[in-house]
Formats: C-alpha cells, sequence, structure tokens
DNA sequence: TGTACATCAGTGAACGCGCGTTCACTGATGTAC
DNA sequence: TGTACATCAGTGAACGCGCGTTCACTGATGTAC
C-alpha cells in the first residue's frame, strides 16, 4: 500500500484542466471583454467539444463567478505580499497599480460595470475586506493620520458609528478614512487611466497617481 | 405659400422616433447593462418590427455610439448650465454627483469598462474637453491654485509641457493639476459607489464625497 | 496477475433561443402639375 | 381641386450565426476481487 496521496492522478488532471480553462478564459476577457466570454469558444480554443466544459463547471456563470473570486484573491494575495516584505503606503499604492496594467480586465472584471442583477458570492466580500485590512494597517502606521489636518471632520465622526466594516477593534476614523481616501483616489486615476480617459491628453498617467498618492501621505 | 418652414411633419416625425427608440434603449440599458442591448427587443417594445429600425439608425454600432455621445453632451451640459448659474467648484461637484446618481447606467456607459476595440466617435473628445474646460474655470476661481501648498511639484512640471489638452493660453500648471485631481478624485468616490464596491461597508457615500470635496477645496 | 466492473472524460447530435441584418413588398403620406 | 407620381415608414420572411445547455453514447482509465 502506497502513503496516503492527498489527490489522485484523476484529480490531479481535474484540476489542471480547469485551470487551463480558466487562462483561456482570461485571454478571451483580455481581447473581447468579460461579456463576450463564451465556453463554446473556450473548448473550440482547447481542441474540445462545448459540452466538455460541463464536465469542469456547471455553466458560464460558474466560470464567471471563480474569474472575480480569483480576481478578488489575486489583488488581496499581491497586497498582502507588499505589506508583508515591509512596503509602507507608497508601496502598497505602486503595487496596486502594477497589479492593474498587468491585466487591466481582470482589474475591470471587479471594479468596472457591474452587470445589473449579478449577485457576487458572499466570500468576495470577505477578501474585499482582507484587502482594506491591509490598507488601513499601513494608514495606522503613518505618523499623522487625518488627512484634513487633524481638523475635526464630518466624515470621521460618521466613520465613528459606521466602522463595523473594520472589524472588531477597528482602527480610528481618522485611519479609517485615509484608507477610504487611498483606496477611491487610486481608484480614480486607475480606473480612468483604464477605460482611456486620459487617451489624447497628452500627460503620464503615471505622475498623476504620484502626485495623488503623494497628497494622501503628507498632510 | 406658407412661410418657410425649418421641419417637414416627416422630419419632425423622423426626429420624434429616432428620440423615442434611443428612450427605449436608455430604458434597456438601465435594465440589462449595456452589453444587453438589443436593436429586436427596443423594437418589440414599441410595438414594431426589427427591421423597421433600420429606417431611424444605420445599426446597433450607430445607436450606441449616439447614446454615448449623448451622455457626454449630457453631462457637460449639466455642468456649463452649474457654471453659468455661478456654481463654483463645489457646486460643480454636486452637480457631478446627481448627474451620475439620476442615471448610473448612462454615467458607466461613458466611464465603465470600455469595450476593446470599440472606438469612439472624434466629437466625444471634444464634449470631454468642454467638461474639462469648465472645471478647469471653476478651479481658476479658487484663492490657492495647488493641492500641494505650492510647493514645487513634480506634477505640475511635467504638466508644464504637456497641457495642450487645455487648449491654447491654458491656465497655470496647479491649477490644471487641481481640476485634474478634481476630477479623478470624485470619480473614483462615484465609480466605486455605482459598482456597489461600498456596500457592506455601511457608510453613507455621499459623505465621503463630501470630505473628498472639502479635502479638494482648502489647502 | 488477470478478469469483471465502475468511474469518468469527452463526443456529436440536437434543442430552442435571440441576435443583427438583407430583401422584396405593401400601403400610407406628401408633392408636382 | 384632382390626378399621377414619388417618397418613405413599416412588415414579414428569410439568412446565417453563435450561444448555453441536455442527452445518450463511446472509449479510456482506474478499482476490486
Amino acid at each position: 500500500m502506497p502513503e496516503a496521496r492527498t489527490s489522485t492522478p484523476r484529480e490531479r488532471y481535474r484540476t489542471q484542466v480547469r485551470a487551463e480553462i480558466k487562462e483561456h478564459a482570461w485571454e478571451q476577457i483580455a481581447t473581447a471583454g468579460a461579456s463576450a466570454l463564451s465556453l463554446n469558444a473556450i473548448a473550440k480554443r482547447m481542441g474540445m467539444s462545448g459540452p466538455a466544459l460541463y464536465r469542469y463547471f456547471d455553466g458560464r456563470d460558474e466560470l464567471i463567478t471563480e474569474l472575480i473570486r480569483d480576481a478578488y484573491r489575486s489583488q488581496a494575495d499581491t497586497l498582502r505580499a507588499a505589506a508583508d516584505a515591509g512596503a509602507g503606503l507608497a508601496g502598497l499604492a505602486h503595487a496596486l497599480r502594477a497589479w492593474a496594467l498587468d491585466d487591466p480586465q481582470r482589474y475591470l472584471l471587479i471594479f468596472g460595470t457591474p452587470v445589473p442583477g449579478y449577485r457576487a458570492p458572499d466570500d468576495v466580500t470577505e477578501i474585499a475586506a482582507e484587502t482594506m485590512a491591509v490598507i488601513v494597517g499601513a494608514c495606522a502606521a503613518l505618523p499623522s493620520a487625518s488627512p484634513s489636518d487633524g481638523t475635526a471632520d464630518a466624515f470621521d465622526a460618521h466613520l465613528e458609528d459606521h466602522r463595523q466594516w473594520a472589524g472588531d477593534d477597528p482602527a480610528p476614523s481618522p485611519v479609517l478614512h485615509r484608507a477610504l481616501s487611498f483606496w477611491s483616489r487610486l481608484h480614480g486615476v486607475l480606473s480612468l487611466e483604464l477605460a482611456g480617459q486620459y487617451t489624447g491628453m497628452g500627460f503620464d498617467p503615471a505622475l498623476l497617481f504620484d502626485a495623488e498618492l503623494k497628497d494622501l501621505l503628507g498632510p
């Protein structure tokens, strides 16, 4: 009797084909956008017949959900890795930008136009919370906490009563405030950049990104 | 002989039906997203047969292009009207937010995930420039111009050589810088809000919007 | 080690669907004399 | 004012397409005795 294996050859094969399907799905999304993702097209590319994919996914929806989950997971892992490597808020920002530019359609699958009526599975909310936690952690490590110079702030006050998303024992409101500003400002530059809204204006989006970041860091 | 009319009854009828088609198109986009827009479905809703729409639009692409143009036009008009009514930068911001929330799918049609390969017609670039001009104008009217306290700024320097998008006789770089920050920060909050990324966090996006705005106004 | 059986990946045909688009046509509306 | 003609909105049939998904099946791989 061989030692206990955690996966049989068949299981390994399944895992591998599933991964291959996802790879082709990403390629297709990058080429024609998420709305054009088609099981039949993927199968054809892999040299298989369409129905064969139903051995690996329950259908198109399950595949897309899985891709969304992977995208969130990849983002969270990227930021966490940067934080673990000692990166500060600026390091996180650059990691985030690199991650977004690495695969724009992956970014847009999460942050772009949502399909009306589509409900993301619950666990992606948890992954998103994980990402926020990393950012909040980096914000807490900064010297001064409030972007508005320590003045009493209406939004800070509001956050006092609305920060359960930051978990038990949440960071002070000015820290959470800075995290949300970080998040939305960088997303603003990134999404306009990826959507091509700066095209034709001529300046370098990377420098606007850095300027926004700099403004976030120092009070 | 009647006085010269600028439009015949038939022309007026055409214009009216075209407008009705667009209205149904917007409804459909709001319900199922832009990628689900279908000429046949619109025709059915209007009690007509599919091919009838080809009297009014060359095809699906022309209709979508027209909707995009209208969305840009509507945004520019909204901001310009606010500016003409004497609104400052804060007023523009609130007009922008109201415009976005009034029809989220209209906002997302412009700023959401772009369809890979789709090329917007040239005139929308001009309309977008018009919008930016209104914002730049409001930024120029503010007391202090630089978001970073008047310190020499890398991005400002970059803008010195990359501001042809602001027209001949462009505003000083710190003013343009502030306009771009205004634009991208508000877009950051708005697009995350519309994409539902704040859902479940519990705070009021309007207050985050206002906080970002406040931070933009005062140095 | 060899045989009998169960598991499971993949196929090909078929289903119904809705799409964009073309075409020849009918019938109503407008125009010219 | 009345007639002959041109314009043009809208129809219904048809085209080819690709989609997601189901089903009964073949054949290879793995398992049990």
